[in-house]
This record gives structure tokens, C-alpha cells and sequence, in this order.
DNA sequence: TCCTTGACGGAGA
DNA sequence: ATCTCCGCCAAGG
């Protein structure tokens, strides 16, 4: 039979693994790009997270929000409405910025 | 195919 | 704590 020179899926398979380790992050915790994508199994790419994650429709139910960089930041230029987006839940979440950081040591999601 | 761009991260200075 | 520089690598021009 003839092969088709693809598989179904259009779109490549890392993307998948990472909505869905997103998805686990549990309410009230955060987990950074690079923890993510180790959890996903795509080490050194953090980038992929976010790029991933920058293309998710609007009305996504993935918990993008909880997802910030390695230093406890959000990753948004902090005049961007994108970053007070993400503030604002965050802190539906109890989850707030001190000094624009999020305290990693007690909100980090940890497996 | 080559070059640039990132919702990144870590090591130095 | 802040700033640079460099490694990583998929996507899009």
C-alpha cells in the first residue's frame, strides 16, 4: 500500500507533549520554560515552550499563564497588556509579583 | 538554502 | 541585582 510520505498529523508531535505537560501544572503553581520542556522531554528547548505556547488560540483552556521564565519573570514587556493579562490571573491564583517576580521558591510546581 | 527571530537559560563580569 | 554574550533550534522570509 502506498505510504504516505507523512504522518496525519500536520504539525510536529513536540507540541503536543507540551500542552500537555501545561496542562498538569496544577492551580496555584508555576513551572518555568525550561522546566517544561525537560518535563516534556525536549531538553534546551525552552524556546519551543514559548513559541508553542505564543500560538495557542485565544480561548485556550491550557494554563498558559502559568508558565514564566527562570528568573520567576513573565515574559511580556511589562508595559504590554499580554503582560498584565497574565499578572491578573496569576493572581486569580494567589499567585503574586513581588518586585515583578514571582517567588519561585514557594509557587514552583514541583512533580 | 541562508539569515533572522524569538513568551528561553545559564555562565560571566 | 543588572547586563552581555553565547548556546539552542524550529519557523518563516
Amino acid at each position: 500500500m502506498i505510504k504516505i510520505p507523512n504522518n496525519n498529523e500536520h504539525k510536529p508531535s513536540y507540541q503536543e507533549k507540551i500542552w500537555h505537560v501545561v496542562s498538569m501544572i496544577p492551580k496555584g503553581k508555576v513551572a518555568t520554560y525550561g522546566q517544561v520542556a525537560e518535563l516534556a522531554g525536549l531538553p534546551q528547548m525552552a524556546r519551543a515552550v514559548g513559541r508553542t505556547l505564543s500560538k495557542l488560540p485565544k480561548d485556550t483552556e491550557l494554563p498558559w499563564f502559568r508558565v514564566i521564565n527562570a528568573k520567576g519573570k513573565i515574559s511580556f514587556p511589562v508595559d504590554s497588556e499580554a503582560y498584565l493579562r497574565q499578572k491578573d490571573l496569576l493572581a486569580e491564583e494567589d499567585i503574586t509579583l513581588l518586585n515583578g517576580k514571582v517567588n519561585l521558591k514557594s509557587h514552583q510546581w514541583i512533580p
